[in-house]
DNA sequence: GATACTTTGTCCAGAGGATAAACAAATTAT
DNA sequence: ATAATTTGTTTATCCTCTGGACAAAGTATC
């Protein structure tokens, strides 16, 4: 049984469309919506009207007149409600809690290094019992809660592999649901990365683009036509493990070659290791990105040689992306970003040398600007999609 | 301005799932088609009065009796229209014309060795005036023509570059259009292939397949949510030029290392060339893939090992895309498939032991069974699509 | 074979929502 | 002060779906 049309989604379709332009475009006027919609004025009148009793949009009083009666300037009520975007690091938990518009009003961030499962899940539920506290008052509440996971997230939230915290097969979603009574949408980290940047960050404008998250490994979210590409099962994006050297280094996922393995935080560890002057005097545990960042800042040559050879392998992989999706955008986030300048000039050399002429000429390659909660903002991004996609309807 | 919502929105929604319905489940009643879709007896009833009136489903009787009376059922019209499939080759061209479900009701095949691009425009001219001319008459009569063209095609059907014709910056639609007043859909083969297995193939079942078209390079046609996916500018799929091979061979693309350098036809040829007993008594104009096949067949173990040698390399590449996309299906398909028996065995050792465990256990690995005109099959699906795209809302 | 029950497909009144046009209110221009 | 313009609401009309009534055409049962 599918979905037929009858004069409520009729409805539903055109008050979606009156409620995302009021998100993208407020603050503007009833006629205005009229006119950037094609719905007519009495049409929209009576959409806004609705949207207004349930505290979706408000009227913030008289716009400029252009020659006649001065409008009433509509607004998105984006304190209508909050949700809560959590990054589940592998060394750290960051929480944030954001408006309807994903602008962060309260935030926390925890340590949990080594932690196991119990404690772990533990800070979590005290992190959102306290978020959600703060929560100033609203219409809504708290809407929603996501959370992004370093690891194999299948389409339901099920965790079922996230090997750099040492969980196989966990329902996080059930264990925070008997306490909470909210939506929580779990997803990958990359993809929530994804999700973030297309709603406010670097991905904005686009339709089509592809996060590429480089920390510890290499992780890719997928979004084609304004969404998330989650392939059959809801962990696509493994692009981490994608062969580039047919008889290179064994990986611990059993293949070989795999990418992650020349071009990730890790593989970055490895090759400093391996430095004739090792461990610069730092002592080992010291050994993180933000201090071989600051080495090669300081002008070891060692380092910044390292940082261009991970940056060359980061253009490979990156080269086989564009090959193979023609996206609009690619954006590089996640921790290793903190590099940005030692391995731009390697990594734009090497897809320039490398990607095929007609994909490679309209791609644009960025950064992630959202910094460090980047992953906590896409977490957020879910959570804020799910509430509007209840009340959405799209036509093709 | 976007679609909004109205009376005549919903009527086309409901007179599509209609017309999908009569489609995919003819013969049927108007009964059944109401419990199908969820439709009123009285909506379904005056939607299908329309369909018979325009031509697309006709009653063919009374059907069994279930206690009642005896239900009235309907045939989707396939010979309402025609369509023609044309699978533009290196070496030859094939041209079918279709009823609209897909059905060969004429074929033509010719051969265009090393003609020049006057030659095969005027070839292609001339056997679609034939083909128009021995179409059955009817309603609609030709509603489109497809082309597969084995190269780079843009959004709009301008053929980019197809290395192995020669050809640069044409646009075929432009010319054909001069002479025949009919909607031209031009697309790269493996587009054309992807979508000919999903409407007439092995693919009819999935909603998300990549059809991978192994012929002198590798190209790759990916379906997602039962649409062609095209990238940014028309030309996605170039997976025959992603890297497996860091430093490996030069590739006329300006890469190294390419995967379509391991695991195309010409890799064999070139594996072939090399081996001790070259040319097994053949001329050399007569090594191509079906000789080599009947080599293998009469036991040759050096042609055996070799077809055994790109069936591995053509595992590898089909790994990465398993772990890339996590899709449900994959279909080979393109002359290489006429080895299958040889490299069945090396490809799925290969994804066997190199694909991540999660995206391994649930994809399947298919090889086309449409035969030699599968390509020209995928071209008439580009006009079959376009036909009823034009008649066609969905709802998400 | 007569009667009761089922099933099919059409018809019709009613409902919901969009639209165009009319209109009132508010403001600028002359 | 009057005309013109712009905004937002109201109203009459149109379109399509829905549920229920109904006729037609069967089957099942006694």
């Amino acid at each position: 049984m599918q979905v037929t049309g009858d004069q409520h989604l009729v409805k539903r379709i055109n008050k979606s469309i009156v409620l995302e332009t009021i998100r993208r475009r407020s603050p503007l006027s009833r006629t205005q919506i009229s006119e950037f919609t094609g719905l007519n004025k009495g049409t929209v009148s009576s959409l806004v009207n609705e949207l207004i009793e349930e505290n979706l949009t408000f009227e913030i009083g008289p716009g400029k007149s252009s020659g006649g009666r001065k409008p009433v300037m509509l607004l998105f009520n984006k304190d209508a409600g909050f949700t809560i975007g959590i990054d589940l690091g592998v060394n750290y938990i960051i929480a944030i809690l954001t408006d309807l518009q994903g602008n962060i009003v309260q935030q926390k961030k925890i340590g949990i290094q080594n932690d196991n499962y119990i404690n772990i899940t533990s800070s979590l539920k005290d992190l959102i019992r306290t978020l959600i506290q703060e929560a100033p008052p609203s219409h809504y509440g708290v809407v929603g809660i996501g959370i992004g996971v370093p690891g194999i997230v299948d389409a339901e939230g099920f965790i079922l592999l996230a090997p750099n915290l040492g969980w196989e097969n966990v329902d996080l979603k059930m264990i925070l649901a008997e306490e909470f009574n909210i939506p929580f949408l779990i997803d990958n980290e990359a993809n929530a990365g994804a999700l973030g940047e297309k709603l406010f960050g670097a991905g904005k404008q686009t339709s089509n683009l592809i996060y590429i998250s480089v920390g510890m490994g290499i992780g890719a979210g997928i979004i084609i036509n304004n969404e998330l590409y989650r392939g059959l099962s809801g962990f696509s994006g493994e692009v981490g493990h994608s062969i580039i050297e047919v008889n290179g280094r064994k990986c611990r996922c059993g293949n070989r070659g795999c990418w992650e393995l020349y071009a990730s935080e890790n593989a970055l560890f490895q090759l400093v290791k391996s430095l004739p002057s090792y461990p610069f005097g730092l002592k080992e545990r010291e050994i993180d990105i933000d201090q071989l960042v600051y080495l090669a800042n300081g002008g070891n040559h060692e380092i910044i040689h390292s940082f261009s050879q991970i940056g060359e392998y980061l253009g490979l992989g990156v080269t086989n992306i564009i090959n193979l999706f023609n996206p609009e955008l690619i954006i590089l986030g996640n921790q290793f970003t903190i590099a940005e300048n030692w391995i731009t000039n390697p990594l734009l050399r090497t897809i320039e040398s490398r990607a095929l002429p007609f994909s490679k000429k309209r791609v644009t390659i960025k950064f992630s600007t959202l910094g460090i909660k980047s992953g906590a903002l896409g977490a957020s991004s879910l959570a804020i999609n799910h509430f509007f996609s209840k009340m959405t309807v799209s036509v093709e």
